[in-house]
DNA sequence: TTGAAAGCGCTAACAC
DNA sequence: GTGTTAGCGCTTTCAA
C-alpha cells in the first residue's frame, strides 16, 4: 500500500464536495460557500494534514508568493542585517524569499536574475553590482516588479530605497572638525560606479569645502578591496602628510584595517589621529576607544524595500516613484575624541 | 497584439519540431536526437530567449532543484558565513536556495518547515531550534532530506555535519594553562537544548580536570541573552572570585562584552585576565589586545551540509550516515599573553 | 451555493 | 530519431 500523496481531490473526496469548492475554500474565497461545508472541509483538510502544491497553485494563478532577493556580498555583516529586514517583510507578507548571491560578480548576477525568473518569483530586490545597465533597464522595460536597494541606478525608473550618503559623510566631516580636527582625510574603496562610497567621497568634498577647505587641502585615499590594502594605504597617507588628525573611513571592514595601521604607527585615538566609520556594527561600541560611526538603518531598508515590492505586486504596475531616501545618523563615542561645544 | 509568453510550445514550433524534442534537448537528454535538429532548437531557444518555466517543470517531474536553508538567528555574523557556503554550494550543483528564519522560536520552525513542504523543496538544511523534537522526529520518519547543522539532535538518524565542540573548548583551557593563568573561568548562554554551549561547557570541565582540577575549582558562569546580562554576570564572577585570571566566552558577542566588563574593572587583557572568545570573526584580530580564539570552519560547515543534502537528493535515501564532525582551530593572539614553552 | 471541465507549461511513457 | 498523449495539482470560467 503506497503512501497516498494528499493531492485536493482527495481532501474534495473525503469531504464529499468538488474540488472547485475546496479551492474556494482553500483561498479564504468563502462568499459562495456556506458555513456548513466549510467546517466540513476545514476539518478534513486538518485530519489529513492537507499541504497545498505551490506549484501547481503558482502554476495556474500566475503568482507564487515568492520574491527574490539579490545580494553582492555576505561576507559583510550589514547584509545580514538588510536580509533579515527583507525575511521579517516577507513573513509578515506571506511570502517566501529566495536567495541569490552575486558576489559583486556581473555574469553571476545576470544568471541569478534568470534563475529566479525561470523559478517564477513574483519580484525581486537587489544591491546591483551596477555593471549590468542593461540587464536593468530590460527589466524596467518589461515592467518587472524590481526594488533597488542601497545604490542609486540614475534614471532607471525603478522603485528604490537608498541611505543618504553625502549626508551621512557630512555628518562625519562636521563632527570632525566640531571635535577640532583641522586636517582630515576619507578612505574608500575602489569600485567604479558603485554610488554608495562615490557619494560618501562627495560628502566630504562638500563638507570640507563649505568650511573653506580647497580642493588642495582634501586627502581623499583609494584602496584597492583586497588584504592589506587600506592599511598600505594608510601608512602611505601619514607618510606623505604626517599632519594628517582625522581619518573618515567608509566601510565597516576598512575601518578595522585603518585602525590597525594608525597603531602600528603608534598613533593615539583620538589623541592624535580621530578615525570615524561607517556602519554602526555589533562590534563598533566594543573597540578600543569605542567607535564613533555613521549608522545606517539596514534592517529599515530590506523591510522597506521588501515591502515596497509586495505592494507594487499586488497592486499590479509602479508608478516609478521617487527614491525612498533614509537617513543615517551619527552615533557618537570616542574615536574622535570630544565636541568643543 | 499581446505579448506573447515564450513557452516549450512556441519553441517548438518555430523549429518544426515537437515538444518533446525540445524538452529532450532542455534537459540534455542528447542520447535520441540527431546534430541537426539539436542545433536548430538550441538556436531557436536563443533567439526566442527561451526560458522554461520552473513551476511546470517541478510539477511533472517531482523535483525542483530548490532546496531549503532554515536559520535560527541572522544576526550573529557567523550564519552568514555559514550561509555563503550554503550558497555556493548551491550555485555549483545548479539548485536555488530558499531561506527562511526561526529566531529561534519553534512556532516559526514549524511555519518554516511547513512552507518549505508546500513550495517542495527538494531538502532542507537546518540549524534546529532544538525544542520542536517531534517534527524533526517525522521529518526523517518521513525520509524527508534533511541535513541538521551545527547542532546535535541526538538517535535523530538524519544526516548532520557539526563542529567538535568539546574539542574546541579544550583547546582554548589548555592554552589559557599553558600561558600560565590557574583560575580560569567560562561564561556561556542559558539555553536549554541547545548542544554548542553545553558542549563547549563541558569541554571546559573536562580539560580542567584532566589537569587535577576539581569541580569545585570550576567557575562556570551562566547568562541571559539580553543586553548587558553578560556584562553583569562578569562583574558578578570578578566580585566573588578576584583571583580569576582568564575567562573563556564561548561565544563571539558574548565575548565584546566579556571585554567591556573586564575594562571597566580597570583589568589589563591579559595581564590580569586572559580573555579568549568562540568565533574567528572579521573584527576578532583588530581588538585590543587582538583576540586569541576558537575558530569553527563555519563557510565549510554550510558548504558541506548543502553538498550532503544535495547528494542524497541525487541519489536517493540516506543510510543515515554518522555525523561529519568538523575540527575547530585555535587562533592565537595576544589576549591570552604567551605560551610559556 | 456548488460542480464540470478546461487548461497552466512541462515531462515521460509509449508508439511509430 | 521524433511525435502523441496523458497527466502533475491546482484555479477559474461557465453552467446548473
Amino acid at each position: 500500500m503506497k503512501p497516498l500523496k494528499i493531492t485536493i481531490d482527495v481532501v474534495a473526496q473525503k469531504a464529499g464536495v468538488s474540488k472547485t469548492t475546496v479551492s474556494r475554500i482553500l483561498n479564504g474565497n468563502y462568499a459562495h460557500t456556506s458555513e456548513k461545508t466549510r467546517n466540513r472541509v476545514l476539518q478534513v483538510m486538518k485530519e489529513l494534514d492537507y499541504r497545498p502544491n505551490a506549484l501547481a497553485k503558482g502554476l495556474k494563478s500566475l503568482r507564487t508568493d515568492v520574491i527574490g532577493i539579490l545580494l553582492s556580498n555576505l561576507k559583510n555583516p550589514f547584509w545580514a542585517t538588510v536580509l533579515e529586514g527583507v525575511e521579517d517583510a516577507c513573513r509578515a507578507s506571506g511570502y517566501n524569499l529566495m536567495i541569490c548571491n552575486s558576489d559583486e560578480d556581473p555574469e553571476l548576477e545576470f544568471q541569478a536574475i534568470r534563475q529566479l525568473q525561470m523559478r517564477q518569483v513574483d519580484g525581486v530586490v537587489m544591491n546591483p553590482t551596477m555593471r549590468n545597465p542593461n540587464l536593468y533597464r530590460k527589466l524596467v522595460e518589461d515592467a518587472y516588479p524590481l526594488v533597488v536597494m542601497n545604490r542609486r541606478v540614475d534614471d532607471l525608473g525603478a522603485q528604490s530605497v537608498v541611505v543618504d550618503n553625502v549626508k551621512g559623510a557630512s555628518l562625519a566631516v562636521e563632527h570632525l572638525l566640531r571635535c577640532g580636527k583641522r586636517r582630515p582625510a576619507v578612505c574608500y574603496y575602489a569600485n567604479p560606479g558603485v554610488t554608495t562610497w562615490q557619494d560618501r567621497v562627495e560628502g566630504y568634498r562638500l563638507a570640507m569645502k563649505s568650511h573653506g577647505y580647497g580642493e588642495h587641502d582634501l586627502r581623499v585615499v583609494e584602496a584597492e578591496q583586497s588584504p592589506n590594502a587600506v592599511k598600505h594605504a594608510v601608512l602611505e597617507l601619514m607618510k606623505k602628510h604626517p599632519d594628517t588628525d582625522a581619518v573618515f573611513s567608509t566601510n565597516n571592514m576598512m575601518t578595522l584595517e585603518v585602525i590597525e595601521a594608525l597603531k602600528e604607527l603608534g598613533l593615539r585615538i583620538p589623541a592624535d589621529v580621530a578615525v570615524l566609520g561607517y556602519d554602526d556594527t555589533v562590534w563598533a561600541k566594543h573597540m578600543d576607544p569605542p567607535l564613533t560611526t555613521v549608522r545606517q538603518p539596514g534592517y529599515e531598508m530590506g523591510k522597506i524595500a521588501a515591502n515596497l515590492l509586495i505592494q507594487s505586486i499586488r497592486d499590479g504596475g509602479h508608478p516609478a516613484a521617487d527614491p525612498v531616501v533614509l537617513q543615517p545618523e551619527l552615533v557618537i563615542r570616542r574615536s574622535c575624541g570630544w565636541q568643543s561645544s
